[in-house]
RNA sequence: GGGAUCUUAGCUCAGCUGGGAGAGCACCUGCCUUACAAGCAGGGGGUCACAGGUUCGAGCCCUGUAGGUCCCACCA
């Protein structure tokens, strides 16, 4: 058992731990037909990658889901891998290249793909490397890449299959053109933004005479004049009146002398601009289809780069927006130009680069979506596929169903290279995983590849079998497939999550997993996004660094709910911090009276886990097996189980005498000598661990967390340790401990001197509280008081370790810190039992007690606040109560009371009558559910304040009776509310019918002492 | 244009199938009480955006209004 540092600290430990784990192999899974796998395949993070804040918050969330599974008891793998991330990798090695001098072009494919891998060799991993600070229990030797032969396979494989299945085709049609990055995108990489730009109305003049047209011309109106160029009709609405007369004339297209058609098309909206649009079928999406319908001329008139490509004309090698300037201008100078008006309007923006999108017609190959999006759509509609939280569900429907084909070729190098080959004689293409060695179609020799790659969302949609192993059934695949939850951002819903639906059911069958679980973004304290242009970005290394990991899985787990967008904030992390910090001190609290004076307690020997063996097998059996008893308590040395359950139901349990007797409770066995509060925080750990599982399998995580932290600080260090350290102090065999026993006894005399005789006869009801249970220890007692000793820290011990594992899926690291330390042992917490609820821990009555000793000690604490008296200050406490068994449980915890209420002496009396002088006079009362305290003070006590105090509650009190009243007196209430709303109702009412009596009685006295 | 979502304490957010409003931070008042001042004890503070409706009962369900955020979309 090691000495622990007074304050947490996180630096020296994570890295100790992380390699301690690694070196175990507690994160390996593999095939185990003994178990149930519970798989996550890791979203792969880009090789371009650095750990941002978004990273850090996914991972934590899956890394909570796999700990949590693995603990019980399933064969947990957590798939992880990298994304070779085609065009972000691809211009990050032509930045590293043009830095070096060198040009891709001049490179040449293989070359440049070389520099490519160079560069993931020395860049790939830096990201995994981030993710290990994070804890993240990914089985790092199954890492994979999107791009290792493996998932290369399943590419090919998919193609292949695609194409034959006609699902995958080769098309000219229009696509979106990213003239920066030189290569197509597909419809999720655009994103469209609202820019400010002018609406342009221009004369387009008729050829010829038209008698009985309104006018000789028409005017449209566009956002893009400089497309013009490549115009191959004017469209109007076919039931307009105002150009029925000009539908099948021709008009002259403006600075180029071409001659071009008014066609009818339903498409154009008469009431938006004037009634007449350009058709662009090369360079614009509408138009296009237009274009198709009518069979219009495709005239393209922009190079790959948005330079104009007009041979001949002015305009020619112009950039296209200095081209609409020239063409604006020259418009003017013809007197086409009719008017120019400001126009807001949505601009397609490539998502990478921000460049305008420019529609263009290239032969690309597409998936065919139709056929494949249906079973995808039946999924989530029949339920087989769950999106947390639901309203994610309509986006994904929605995509669905109004998906178009997607554009998969990608004139990039950096990626899988379409397997697609021409042959050099006749011209055939064959689709084949590998090259032929000659044309299938005439024999002839040469074959070419297609130039094109795919796009990186291509072998992502495959992530979840392709790391698996298939297409080959493998072991891994037949065991852990399909997975079983996906936790990613909502921003990748349609790039990834929807095509690794639709793959995974095509492919395999079967859906790739059967829940997604969906998180927001993080921002910055002013709920800005966190980008690299803003500057605004906070390093997750920088909050490990200063914090710790712990603290930062909390900070992004704490609080929040799934898909909603969270803030970051330093105060928080500081919290978070401060609770780890909180738990490492109620760890050194107990570690310092279970030292080597502590010879009674049964605490390393009784607590030995019955953990496992290192490679992940061990204890857990899973669902169902219901006993948390084996790993946890073990077989407490501590007698044999011939107890009667642990609980007794009057809510006095007696302390046991002699040798140690049992209890046993349901499969957990219970040491004896337990105090109710000691069943007290046993029973709420137990119920602790029902609500936090619920809670995890609902993926609540950020509630689940909350319990657990509100466990431990609220009811563990606020009230349970303090409630045991009478036990602690007042027993220590040969009158030392690890703190000094004997400067403990002291301070306890001194505080009994100090407020008088301890204890006194109670007449009336024949309790006699001689301080037995809680006075200074004489040697005759002392073994019942290393017993009661033996049993606090048997306590202390089983609930510390029940909620470091609780904690442990959020906060791995101190989780395993303290769990490793504190059982003096190596094994990982990583691999002992997930707590599980057992009705024989738990203990209603006992519960129920000491919600009366707390009630009571917040209500001594008022009062010394009120009074202005410091705890420094003892005060003699009398409680009043006609309940036995309450006035009993009181005495028999004297020394709780008395030290959580800074009591220096306490009486416990049937009647006021009994309790004699001490209540009269100065007396403070205050009022608690079957019992009065009073609070004698040497000082005068205010008359008129408590008066006003008592007045208050008593109000307070009215109101809830008359509340109660109200609704126990509606008929329909009776008559409608379920039969345990209206006895709880009752129960309540007579429960403030009965304190409101006592006060009103207080109140009563009060007012006679005051005349 | 369509859709989603949000509006709860000064700030940031929880609030599960409807059954008396919670946390963290901030604020105020006492405390260095022998695990922890990264702490302890106590306290103030909310017509749960607004208006209707359903219900014995609404922060929660329905309708509408206002404001915010986001997504989708081919108004040139």
């Amino acid at each position: 058992m090691k000495e622990l540092e007074k304050n947490y600290n996180p630096e020296e430990i994570e890295d100790k731990i992380y390699k301690m784990w690694l070196d175990g192999k507690y994160f390996h899974a593999r095939p185990n037909p003994a178990k149930k796998p519970f798989t996550i395949v890791m979203p792969p993070p880009n090789i371009t990658g650095q750990l941002h804040m978004g990273h850090a918050l996914d991972n934590t969330i899956q890394d909570i889901l796999i700990r949590y599974k693995r603990m019980a008891g399933y064969e947990a793998l957590w798939q992880p891998g990298t994304d070779h991330a085609a065009i972000a990798t691809e211009v990050k090695v032509i930045d590293k290249l043009r830095g070096e001098g060198i040009d891709k072009a001049d490179l040449g494919r293989e070359k440049f793909l070389e520099a490519c891998w160079e560069w993931r060799k020395e860049y790939g991993s830096i990201i995994i490397n981030q993710l290990h600070k994070l804890g993240s229990s990914a089985d790092w030797d199954r890492e994979r890449f999107t791009m290792d032969e493996g998932c290369s396979d399943a590419v090919l494989e998919v193609f292949v299959k695609l194409y034959e299945k006609g699902y995958i085709y080769r098309g000219s049609r229009i696509i979106n053109w990213c003239p920066v990055c030189g290569t197509s995108i597909s419809d999720a990489e655009v994103e469209h933004k609202e820019q400010d730009g002018y609406f342009w109305y221009i004369r387009y003049p008729v050829v010829g005479a038209v008698p009985a047209a309104p006018a000789q011309y028409v005017v449209i109106a566009t956002t893009r004049p400089e497309t013009l160029l490549g115009d191959t009709a004017v469209a109007v609405n076919p039931t307009d009146e105002r150009y029925t007369q000009l539908v099948g004339k021709m008009l002259k297209l403006p600075l180029t002398g071409r001659v071009i058609p008014v066609i009818a098309d339903d498409y154009v909206d008469k009431e938006f601009g004037t009634g007449c649009v350009k058709i662009t079928p090369a360079h614009d999406p509408n138009d296009f289809e237009v274009g198709k319908r009518h069979g219009l001329p495709e005239v393209c008139i922009l190079h790959d780069d948005a330079t104009v490509d007009l041979p001949g004309s002015p305009y020619d090698g112009m950039d296209r927006y200095e081209a609409r300037k020239a063409i604006v201008r020259d418009l003017e100078e013809a007197g086409l130009l009719v008017k120019t008006e400001p126009h807001k309007h949505n601009v397609g923006e490539h998502d990478r680069c921000g460049t305008t999108i420019e529609p263009m017609i290239k032969p690309q190959w597409f998936v065919k979506m139709e056929e494949m999006a249906k079973p995808a759509i039946e999924a989530y509609r029949n339920g087989t596929l769950s999106i947390v939280p639901e309203s994610f569900g309509k986006i994904y429907l929605n995509w669905l169903e109004n998906i178009r084909d997607w554009c998969i070729s990608r004139q990039l190098w950096w990626g899988h290279r379409i397997p697609a080959y021409t042959c050099t004689s006749c011209g055939e293409m064959t689709v084949a995983k590998a090259m032929p060695g000659s044309c299938p179609h005439c024999g002839g020799a040469k074959l070419l590849q297609d130039e094109d790659t795919l796009d990186t969302w291509f072998s992502s949609a495959l992530w979840p079998f392709s790391t698996l192993g298939w297409p080959a059934r493998t072991k891994d695949l037949e065991y852990f497939y399909p997975t079983d939850v996906l936790v990613t951002g909502y921003d990748i819903i349609f790039f990834w999550v929807i095509r690794m639906v639709f793959s995974g059911i095509e492919q395999t069958g079967e859906l790739p997993f059967h829940t997604v679980l969906i998180h927001g973004l993080v921002r910055d304290e002013q709920g800005r996004k966190m980008s690299k242009s803003l500057g605004n970005g906070i390093d997750p290394l920088e909050v490990i660094e200063k914090y710790g990991a712990d603290a930062l899985r909390m900070t992004l787990t704490a609080g929040n709910a799934p898909g909603n967008d969270m803030r970051f904030y330093w105060k928080k992390v500081e919290s978070c911090r401060n609770f780890a910090n909180k738990l490492w001190n109620a760890t050194r609290f107990i570690m310092m009276y279970s030292g080597d004076g502590a010879g009674s307690w049964a605490g390393p020997d009784t607590c030995k886990t019955a953990i496992g063996d290192r490679t992940g097998n061990g204890g857990a059996e899973s669902d169902g097996a219901g006993s948390w008893a084996g790993p946890d308590t073990g077989k407490p040395a501590i007698g044999e189980g011939t107890g009667n359950g642990g609980a007794e139901s009057d809510g006095a349990v007696t302390v046991g005498t002699g040798e140690m007797g049992g209890h046993v409770g349901g499969s957990g066995a219970l040491p004896a000598g337990l105090e109710v509060t000691d069943l007290w925080i046993l029973s709420k750990a137990n119920r602790l661990a029902a609500e936090v599982t619920e809670n995890l399998d609902k993926y609540e995580l950020g509630m689940a967390l909350q319990k657990v932290e509100s466990f431990i600080w609220d009811e563990l260090c606020d009230w349970y340790i303090e409630m045991a350290k009478p036990r602690l102090w007042e027993s220590m065999p040969g009158g030392s401990d690890a703190r000094g026993g004997e400067a403990a006894e002291a301070a306890w005399a001194a505080g009994q001197t100090d407020a008088g005789e301890p204890g006194v006869a109670v007449p009336g009801d024949g309790i006699t509280c001689d301080g037995g249970a809680g006075g200074v220890p004489g040697k005759a007692q002392s073994q019942a008081q290393g017993q009661a000793r033996a049993a606090a820290l048997w306590t202390l011990h089983t609930v510390l370790i029940r909620s470091l594992k609780l904690l442990h899926p959020f906060m791995p690291f101190i989780t395993e810190e303290i769990f490793t330390n504190i059982q003096d042992q190596e094994a990982s917490i990583m691999v002992s039992d997930w707590p599980v609820f057992d009705a024989g821990w738990d203990f209603p009555a006992q519960e129920q007690a000491v919600d009366a000793i707390k009630e009571a000690v917040r209500a001594i604490r008022n009062v010394r606040m009120n009074m202005n008296v410091p705890a420094s200050k003892k005060v003699k406490v009398v409680v009043v109560s006609e309940d036995g068994a309450l006035l009993r449980m009181f005495s028999d915890n004297r020394d709780v009371f008395a030290l959580l209420g800074a009591a220096g002496e306490t009486v416990f009396a049937a009647s006021k009558e009994d309790a004699g002088a001490d209540v009269g006079g100065d007396a403070v009362s205050a009022v608690i559910p079957g019992a009065v305290l009073y609070m004698p003070f040497a000082q005068l006590v205010d008359v008129r304040k408590e008066i006003e105090r008592m007045s208050k509650e008593k109000e307070r009190l009215e109101k809830e009776v008359e509340r109660g009243r109200a609704m126990l007196s509606n008929e329909r209430f009776m008559s409608k509310a379920p039969e345990g709303k209206v006895a709880e109702e009752k129960g309540k009412l007579e429960k403030n019918m009965a304190l409101l009596e006592a006060v009103e009685k207080q109140l009563g006295e009060l007012l006679v002492k005051a005349g």
